[in-house]
DNA sequence: AACCAGGTCGTGA
DNA sequence: TCACGACATGGT
């Protein structure tokens, strides 16, 4: 009880970047921001709440997991985070893929895609449609809060000031009536939040059933919930189902496409995808979010 | 006060 | 297939 696991000298890894690159909603930063090498957060995940902080070390960032044990670690954050994957390769190959990359990636290069649990990763992007993340986050506490189960006490080790529960499970959303739903702000998404809730709980969809399907009928799967088009289906794939080959094609993405593909032409979300797949392959989810936040950082096409 | 936000649905050519 | 408005809510 209350030791912190420590990893030393991880490359390839920035923890601002990692939670902040609009993957993830169910955090927040809880340090002062006066130094500005270090960070910590709060991260409600894989049903517990992390108290984690990055330092600088002599080769790489060194991770402070507090109050976890060795087997929380091997068993549970490695994946999280995706610690062993080779990010260093992945980065080789998106920039031989197109080297004009080179410079976006290196602004970047403290992404890793998590390894979230599906159900929440469909309903946090079911939220996510024409929402800014903020209000992403704010709606996913909502949930969480007002249906999902409380924080055990000994689970926390010390007051958390915005978060008391983790996100509400299939069941539990699916229990709950349409105006309860609506209770967090969610909008008109509310039952398209019921429809998912329903047929994950059902047993018609499930990740287990999603993990057999190829990339094409998965998404077609996903779509057959009330309130999931392409890019939140895209979304899932990538960030909760491990399908590292997804391209989802947003307004920024969009925007950004557009810039470097395509003159600043107006050009299908459909197109888009394609040939991002086609260029980037089987890194096409890693180069999309290194995209993401370089538009975002840079407000590519906005005036 | 309009307009937009990590979109999707329903409708009508 | 494709264009277009509606949809809750909150922020400029």
């Amino acid at each position: 009880m209350n030791r912190n696991f420590v990893l030393e000298n991880i490359k390839d890894f920035h923890l601002n970047q990692v939670l902040e690159c609009g993957q993830c909603f169910h955090f927040a930063r809880t340090d002062s921001g006066i130094n500005p090498d270090e960070y910590e957060y709060e991260i409600v995940a894989k049903d517990r709440i992390l108290h984690i902080k990055e330092e600088p070390s002599s080769d790489g960032v060194r991770l402070i997991f507090f109050n976890t044990e060795d087997w929380e670690y091997q068993t549970i954050w490695k994946q999280y985070f995706d610690i062993e994957r080779d990010y260093a390769e992945i980065k080789y190959n998106i920039i031989q893929a197109d080297p004009r990359l080179e410079e976006i990636v290196d602004q970047n290069s403290g992404i890793r895609i998590l390894n979230q649990d599906f159900f929440e990763t469909l309903i946090s992007f079911i939220v996510s449609q024409n929402k800014q993340i903020p209000q992403i986050k704010q709606v996913v506490n909502n949930l969480s809060t007002e249906l999902g189960t409380k924080f055990d006490v000994t689970m926390i080790d010390r007051l958390s000031s915005e978060f008391d529960s983790f996100f509400p499970t299939a069941e539990q959303l699916h229990m709950a009536t349409e105006e309860e739903v609506r209770m967090s702000k969610c909008g008109f998404r509310a039952p398209y939040i019921k429809d998912a809730a329903e047929k994950v709980f059902s047993g018609e969809i499930t990740a287990e059933k999603l993990a057999k399907l190829d990339d094409d009928d998965a998404r077609e799967l996903l779509m057959s919930i009330h309130g999931v088009g392409e890019k939140v289906a895209n979304c899932v794939m990538l960030f909760g189902l491990g399908r590292r080959s997804a391209f989802p094609v947003d307004v920024w993405m969009k925007r950004i496409c557009e810039y470097l593909y395509y003159d600043e032409v107006d050009t299908p979300k459909s197109i888009i995808e394609e040939d991002a797949k086609k260029r980037f392959g089987k890194y096409a989810g890693y180069a999309q979010q290194y995209l993401f936040m370089y538009g975002q950082k840079n407000r590519i096409g906005i005036k």
